[in-house]
DNA sequence: CGGTGCGTTGACATTTCTCAACTGTTGTGG
DNA sequence: CCACAACAGTTGAGAAATGTCAACGCACCG
């Protein structure tokens, strides 16, 4: 967890977070003023869980990871966070203790806003309050994708329905979609083991549905992954 | 979902919710002009997903699930609502529509915060972000227990897990808790079928773990439970 | 008294996990 | 430059858990 130099555009940075939009510049120069910026190396740990919370995090560059570790020792992964989303308001506003770990999973690079001078221009600053409340929402709604996705019983269901919400891009008349995290930690995401998952996408494959390269995915039966996500049934 | 006449109490009930803590009773008072109180009857419709969201909910009495129906017809619950908590104000804030649907478990009284008037008292009263950031967080912590609950793997470790997590009090020596809904929801939100369910509890009732008396349960060896909540393995 | 819905129990099919071995790639150190 | 270790990913075989379908008891309520 090396400090890195700050960058220049700082405070562009976090305007384009969806915290701080709508925020006068004064106030984002303020903010600017509270953070730091780490370089994180894969496999690295930014905090851990029941550590005190001390602040919150943006992330510039790279995936990070938050997880639990289980009693028994298993991994459980509450979310991956990419490039322009934050992490950890919630334990700084509600706890002042992280409820879950986090972890780079590629080199990373985050910003780290200081919790109490966070907390102290908050409860100056009343404007905060709103641009935090609609950005708090948006957090809620990503968790509530993620209790949907694993409420679905079968693991196809899941994987198909987190493939077909992806990015695409159109290649040669086919939809294609990168998978935004290693295979390993995508099936943690998705609470199923890596075989099954290798396990899915070789049958799919073989049924022409999709075509597999590294992390990159072309959908070829768009028709049929449909039906699989919504379906209750297996990868058939 | 019939009017019901208003409470006198109406400010009180608002001021005990974790949106309004600490907020000046003048205020209070005109968040409670922009309420009406309901009435529910079990599996009456508060309002369902996709619709235009001019509202926010706080549960006076009763029970309210939320939920999403899967393309499958499945029934994906959210979240369970008990008195004194609030819910919709995510949609009303960030999306404008609800991306859930509400109905009511038990006979139930909520009340109705008009989303017009609020979101513009809102801009006027800075002093209401503040508040609402808190209880947000206060969600989003709930549901981040959820997804702990359901990346468990064997149903015995989610319903352990639920279960000890429960309010419990103490009868005859022994810990006695009260599950706060019916069996077959209490299955939907563990995501697993009311007959798993049945037969854990039969079998944990063999083993002389529980005692099961309707929607009364002793534990009897918290130590195993404890073991089971935290082990991977299945009910054995 | 008959209906409706919850909860239970049984038999069975299926999916997914577990354990294990093997491949291919990457990066390090001799 | 090569050998080796470390790790992600794949594939196989067997076991175990949970879902499915079906029938039944039981309470509650008209």
């Amino acid at each position: 967890m090396k400090p890195a130099r700050p960058t220049a555009d700082l405070a562009g940075a976090l305007a384009a977070l969806p915290h701080f939009q709508e925020l006068p510049p004064e106030l984002l120069a303020r903010v600017a003023a509270m953070c730091r910026e780490l370089e994180l190396q894969p496999g690295e740990l930014l905090f851990h869980a029941g550590q005190r919370c001390d602040a919150f995090f943006a992330v510039r560059a790279g995936l990070v990871k938050v997880f639990r570790t289980a009693p028994d020792g298993r991994e459980q992964v509450v979310h991956h966070i990419g490039p322009g989303h934050t992490f950890a308001e919630a334990a700084l506003f509600h706890h002042g203790i992280f409820p879950a770990s986090a972890t780079a999973v590629e080199p990373s690079r985050v910003i780290r806003v200081d919790g109490a001078l966070f907390l102290r221009l908050f409860a100056e600053e009343r404007g905060l309050g709103a641009s935090m409340v609609s950005s708090l929402c948006g957090w809620l709604h990503v968790l509530l994708d993620r209790i949907e996705v694993l409420t679905l019983i079968s693991a196809g269901s899941r994987l198909a329905t987190y493939l077909l919400r992806l990015p695409a891009h159109e290649a040669g008349g086919t939809l294609v979609v990168e998978l935004p995290l290693p295979k390993k930690d995508l099936a943690a995401e998705l609470s199923i083991t890596p075989e099954t998952l290798s396990r899915l996408l070789a049958r799919w494959r073989e049924r022409g549905l999709v075509r597999v390269d590294g992390r990159s995915l072309a959908l070829l039966d768009v028709r049929t992954l449909q039906a699989l996500a919504e379906s209750s049934a297996a990868g058939e």
